[in-house]
DNA sequence: TCAATACTTTTTCTCGAGATTTTTAAAAAC
DNA sequence: GTTTTTAAAAATCTCGAGAAAAAGTATTGA
């Protein structure tokens, strides 16, 4: 954390200034989003012909997403794509849940009127996002409204360190949402989930917008966990 | 989390296997001691003869850096140590006391006999440590059994992300409490806080081993806070 | 047929040099 | 005297090639 660097907390992050900024970008994306699959060898001397950029470049680029928990090396093997697990993803949600809920309280409690107007305005884009999503396939717009939605909640929160672990969860949760989110296994109505979290957040009441978060953040545990693993495996790769 | 790789989590770790990982370390430890000032630029070609690396070498330990939020890094601008102040020991001491609380709650719970044997020992370390520590400056020994001590205490905690971030504040807050230590501005048995703690947790009492735990680390925050701050500034130079 | 050894191939790790960009300093203009 | 422009210096960023290690393959021996 410390401050909105290199790797993490870009949520409101201009151009790629460096070549490994990009590099690092296009590899996360890639990995959340599953092009690379868990487990994967990512070897340089492939790679940096993909992305374009010399070795060492590449390299550095692969460093920074150990931050992200998103790359693993170890010794002299070289670098792998985080491997996921069902395990993993219980222990993401369970401690998100647990930072998450603290760091809305935090926010209701010193949240001010111009937190109201930024939540109100990003319940209102996520809100016409789900609309469009019903048919097309845009799910990039949403995923990234939805990340704004959950951040502007716990804006007012004043422990940077609290988001800055937020958001790393946030995105490892991101590469188990995609598969709930694509196969659907349980219904379930995400507007009108969202809508009661706003207005709780918004009538400042903690206890109530907590509770609907946690539910929130657990039913896509749920959702994923109830994926057959014959299917779930087709992504997972080990 | 993730696994115990390069950059994070290396309670245990066996020889550094690469150069990055030797710059990694001498680096780490040099910004954790303060060699490295706070906020201080780190040039990459002076730095390269210092550390005995090429440039594209210690790069990549610099970039291994920011996951523990020890080096930041902006756009075009190089690398800089990461600055310290006040308020973020605060938001460090609070989020800490969240986390190893709850982490903590969790171990006592899950924890069986192998665990309690390893806290005994770990205490029994720590306690030798700081008989050896009264006249001596041989600071870095008791510093290693102080973390191992803290670390066995939530070790029977099954969330492996909390552990993870854990070890990212704890590594955080030894940069402060290096101070607190040396000037000793407020009087406290340290060896009586542990024991204490110890015992709690050898009785199974969560609520008053984690009572216990909080106040001990709370108390590390207060006592630097109290320092003058013409005194702090002296190392705390930005 | 299986295991161990030696060899080849691949990949990682490392370094130094060149191209951009930022920073610093000096000179010129207002 | 202050600001702007211009030029020099320093630092960052980037790449490709060479040394070390790991992985894979073939050969040899029981």
């Amino acid at each position: 954390m410390a401050n909105n660097s290199t790797s993490n907390g870009d949520s409101l992050m201009s151009e790629p200034k460096t070549l490994v900024e990009s590099a690092y970008r296009a590899l996360r994306r890639d990995i959340i989003e599953g092009h690379l699959a868990p487990g994967e060898k990512l070897r340089v001397e492939h790679l940096k012909d993909d992305y374009g950029v010399g070795a060492g470049t590449l390299r550095e680029a692969l460093s920074l997403l150990i931050s992200d928990a998103l790359v693993v090396s170890q010794g002299q093997r070289g670098f792998r794509v985080a491997p996921v697990s069902l395990e993993d993803f219980e222990d993401i949600t369970q401690t998100r849940v647990m930072l998450e809920c603290e760091a809305l309280r935090q926010s209701i409690t010193m949240g001010d009127d111009a937190w109201e107007g930024d939540l109100l305005a990003a319940f209102h884009r996520l809100a016409k996002a789900e609309e469009k999503r019903i048919g097309t396939d845009d799910r990039e717009e949403w995923e990234e409204r939805n990340r704004i939605f959950h951040e502007v909640l716990i804006a007012a929160c004043p422990s940077r360190w609290l988001k800055h672990f937020l958001s790393i969860l946030y995105q490892q949760a991101e590469r188990y949402r995609r598969l709930s989110l694509y196969l659907q296994p349980i219904p379930r109505d995400i507007h009108a989930e969202h809508e009661a979290l706003m207005q709780a957040a918004m009538a400042r009441d903690a206890d109530k917008a907590t509770a609907i978060l946690g539910e929130h953040i657990r039913l896509t545990f749920r959702s994923v966990q109830s994926i057959p693993k014959d299917q779930l495996n087709e992504k997972l790769a080990a």
